[in-house]
DNA sequence: GTCGGAATCGGAACATGTTTCACTTTGGCG
DNA sequence: CGCCAAAGTGAAACATGTTCCGATTCCGAC
């Protein structure tokens, strides 16, 4: 166990530092486009290490395996999902608006890179990586949280988005294994929505 | 293409038709077998078709890969849970109760193997088995549906056993990536049955 | 500037899912 | 009964994730 793997680095900012920031953001590139176009089966670790100027154990020195790396990329992508859609939060007047305006939001941008979402989505029932996979729920969950009301969230908040959150999960499941249509993962995360914090419109029918 | 992969066998009743049965059966408890003790990771391949009593490339004439095995040996399972299901009703009166008894039976069923129901679960997320993958869900929102009223389900019934069945697997693969405790998943199962349908007890908190 | 240890490299080795192939067995059928 | 196409066998070959290891390079402390 040195640097990469475990926590506490290299003093931050040194030269050392900052060439492993380097090499581990190459990796990430390159798992990146190649997850681009061919998804998961794409992401060759030994193309890794070749796209990213690395070393095939460089990668795992970095990255424990390969669905790892994949759910590391994961949550990049989503914390600047979550990023973006605070920066212009969402126009609806009731929460339940809101929410789904978030939920669209969230999920237009990840179909817009099916491949990558594909691949991602993919790891997710890697065992051995219940930390990232944890961060990555969190993470959902707190993008719906976010918009619900101004003040922290109540319980029943709490409960409503971690609802929202496993419904938004089985959705991609279902559609990257192309079990369903791309719009089914909008279109259940509104009814959930709507069941859920039902906001007076016509009911589901 | 000759019979086990698709679908019109020999005439059925054949010694043809009973040996590959046969067959079919020794591959599948194998597998389960396997996956009891050691999950996902212990059904290897070659494993399976030494303790089946079959050559590798047979396992492969009946199952395509490693993941559908695991995914028609879940759906019988499932299909056996919803038929004890179905022999022994939930007794609850309302709705909600009757559903919840039911996702918790099981639940419970599915966490006496945890091994067996975590190499399942792993499985979800093969690509090209969308039809096992969707026919598992068809069963999980039967289980639900059949015992929210006595007609046939309307709409509603339907949006709501679809979010519920998907809460369900989601929760299952927290459960059996390590990211939550076992008891998390009939917990999160009655919050979200008590969201959607309310039965008019406290709320949430 | 030199030294020591950590990080990286290159590449082989290993594990396991999947495919292939030549050969043998089997069961339906004329 | 005897034929033959389909099913099954055994074993090797392949593909790719993961691990290992000796040689090399790099960084930071002195």
């Amino acid at each position: 166990m040195t640097t990469p793997a475990t926590s506490d680095g290299p003093a931050p900012g040194t030269a050392l530092a900052r060439s492993q920031a380097a090499r581990r953001r190459r990796v990430l590139d390159a798992a990146l486009r190649l997850a681009e176009r061919g998804g998961f089966d794409a992401v060759q670790m030994r193309d890794v290490a070749t796209e990213a100027n690395v070393a095939l154990g460089t990668v795992y020195r970095y990255f424990t395996s390969k669905e790892r790396l994949l759910l590391e990329a994961m949550v990049e992508e989503i914390e600047a999902l979550a990023a973006r859609l605070e920066a212009r939060p969402p126009v609806g007047v009731t929460p339940a608006a809101r929410v789904v305006e978030v939920l669209s939001r969230g999920t237009a941008s990840l179909q817009r890179h099916p491949e990558v979402t594909g691949a991602m989505v993919r790891a997710f029932g890697a065992a051995d990586e219940a930390d990232v996979v944890r961060r990555v729920g969190e993470i959902m969950t707190g993008i719906i949280t976010g918009v619900m009301h101004h003040g922290p969230p109540t319980p029943r908040d709490l409960a409503v988005a971690r609802t929202l959150q496993q419904v938004w999960l089985s959705a991609l499941i279902g559609w990257v294994g192309g079990v369903d249509e791309p719009s089914r993962v909008v279109a259940d995360l509104e009814t959930a929505t709507e069941l859920l914090l039902g906001d007076g419109e016509e009911p589901v029918g």
